[in-house]
Formats: C-alpha cells, structure tokens, sequence
DNA sequence: TTGCTATTGACAATCATTATCAATAAGCAC
DNA sequence: GTGCTTATTGATAATGATTGTCAATAGCAA
C-alpha cells in the first residue's frame, strides 16, 4: 500500500492528455512531450496513464491495430462517439442503455454486469474535407 | 483478385472455432490444433482466422491484455453478453439499441455510423461454483 | 537536513501479430 | 491421370506495443 507522490513528469502527462483533441496512444504523448522539450522516458509514461485509467481520470480503448488509447474524461460513467477519421471524441449520456444492458443481462441470469459501448463514424468537419 | 482455394487447413481451423464454447485466441487455437495432432502453422491460424472475422463468419473482439479473441457466429449483426470467468458467450439482438446508436450518431452530425456493443457479467454457472 | 522509499528512465525482455519466402498442393485444362 | 499455374502453407525472422528490471533520483515527513 503504497503512499503517491507528486512528480513533474505525471504533471506533464496528465496536461498532455488534456490537451489532445481525440484518443491518443502512449507512443504519441511521448513523442509530443519530447518535442516539447521533456525528457520523460516512455515507461513512465505508461505507468501514469494506467494510473489515471485505473483511477478514473481517463478512458481507455482498443484501437484497431493492437494499441491502447488514452483520453482525459470526466470521471462519471459514459460512453463515446468517435469520429474514425480525425479521432474527434464526444462524450453521450445514456441512462436508457446503462439499464437496457444491466437488464439483459439480469435476463440471462448474469451477475455484476458491465459493458462496452462505443459509437464511431465521420464527423462533420471530416465529411466536408471530401 | 486472387480465387479462394479448399484446404484442410482451413476446414481444421473452422471446425476447432466451432467447438470452442467462447472466445479464443489465435494462439489457443493453435494450440489446441497441435494437441489433436494437426501440423497446421501458426502463421495459417491466423490468417485464416482473419479471412473468417473479414468474411462474417466469425467475431473478434479485443481482450484486456491486447490479444485478439475469434469466434463463430451466425453472419447477421449481433452483439454479445460475455462471462468474464469462463467466456461463455450468448448472442444478443438488439433492434432498439442499432436504432438508438444510429440515433446518436445523427444527432451530433455524424456519417456512416457504426458500433462497438458488448455486455459482460459473471454466468450462473459460474456464480454457482464460488 | 536526513532518511526512507516511491518514482524515474534507460534498456532488456516478452508476447501477440505480421512479413518473408521457398516448398507444397488446389483446381483446372487436356 | 498428367501437367501447369499460382494460391496456400509453414518455418522463421521481423515488428511493434507493452512490461519488467534495477540502479539512480527525488518527494516528503520528521
């Protein structure tokens, strides 16, 4: 049981989230963090976002080719809608579907459910940059 | 534009998906072929396990440690209610929820939309064993 | 300031997946 | 059946994300 601590680099990281627009990977925030004169090595780097993930400060995703991507968020229960193209993330609301899911799952005798919901298509913007 | 071609191979892979009550990897399947006596590649498993996830005639979904899991399913839209001890998998139709994404997606301007929907829990099967 | 230990960063190790490529074998025409 | 074309296979190397290791560093409480 260990006790936290501070440190500039999980600053670093956690700002870094906060400023991508979309999901990003571990690789990517630490080339960005590098670029901007950090010289914070890519272990901690994937450390800290496992802790934030761990700790609710952000949401993670499988991305289609084998990586795992971050985001700062809110720390209530939702769920995404994602643009494929330029990686645009909306946060949505749906109490409707968090009791659709805890149903059906109740229905087929399963106990402490959980789900996955993600939305994906093309956002606006990218639709008209066709 | 290459024509397909029958091999044994691909009947084994098939066949062993077929038998596997959940999801599996790649590597368990492969395994699993060797222990019957199959000399079939790694490589083959693969591959063909993509051809089948491409071609509708089986799921993938992505695992917490970052490997693939496959399985065979019917070839129309489904989602799926998962134990997360056991894998036991029940497919699960939802009119209302295809609907409410789409919904979703149009709402915030969003084109070509598409989801990602998966309800985990713990079966009674294996509720009952704790 | 001092001491304890959580944290860091460089690098090696792991592990799933993919690419390479020579050898094999489907499917087809005859 | 025979022979030809080329899709497919399987052994192995290569890739790439992620995790483990460990000595050095630096929070933070006293």
């Amino acid at each position: 049981m260990s006790v936290k601590r501070n440190t500039p680099q999980k600053a670093a990281v956690k700002h870094a989230l906060g400023e991508a627009t979309g999901f990003v990977s571990a690789q990517q925030l630490h080339q960005t963090l590098k670029k901007h004169g950090s010289t914070i090595g890519l272990a901690t780097v994937y450390r800290t976002l496992a802790d934030l993930a761990q700790s609710g400060e952000a949401d993670s995703l499988q991305s289609k080719d084998a990586e795992v991507l971050y985001r700062a968020c809110t720390t209530s229960h939702h769920h995404h809608l994602i643009c494929r193209d330029c990686g645009l993330t909306l946060e949505i609301e749906a109490q409707k579907l968090e009791k659709w899911a805890d149903e059906v799952a109740g229905e087929h005798g399963f106990a402490s459910p959980s789900h996955n919901i993600d939305i994906f298509g093309i956002c606006t913007a990218c639709q008209a940059k066709k």
